[in-house]
DNA sequence: TGCATGACTCGAG
DNA sequence: CCTCGAGCCATGC
């Protein structure tokens, strides 16, 4: 039997500070990697979520490239599914297919405002 | 132990 | 403003 999620330390901080990401909010790769403490391991960050299972806690579909984009990838069909699902949440595309992040970006605000 | 890989980035042209 | 190229770095074999 093959081991699909071998633990690693960037695979257990990406997993936790994507699941801190609000619906509406969508992060950069960079902008997790940074927080979990590798400011430049975001393809890293990409092939964690890659690695995670269909029936994930970790809404992995907020998390898009520095462009505002939804990175392509060789899974077919999978960028449509994700835009689908932030639309839903309430992300909102430009006609050339990219988020303002300026109006969506994740701003962690940890807790007392 | 070493090397290829990739859901990324950023700067130059 | 857009396209292209080279850097970066944790993982898996």
């Amino acid at each position: 039997m093959h081991q699909f999620a071998s633990s690693t330390p960037l695979r257990t901080a990406v997993c936790q500070l994507v699941r801190l990401i609000p619906a509406g909010s969508v992060a950069t790769y960079g902008q997790i990697a940074a927080y979990a403490g590798s400011p430049r391991a975001a393809r890293q960050v990409g092939a964690v979520l890659a690695g995670l299972p269909q029936d994930t806690p970790v809404p992995w579909q907020r998390v898009i490239n520095a462009a505002g984009a939804i990175s392509p990838r060789a899974k077919a069909g999978a960028v449509e599914i994700q835009r689908m699902l932030l639309e839903e949440e309430g992300v909102s595309f430009r006609s050339d297919g990219t988020v303002d992040l300026h109006k969506h970006l994740w701003h962690p605000e940890e807790a007392s405002h």
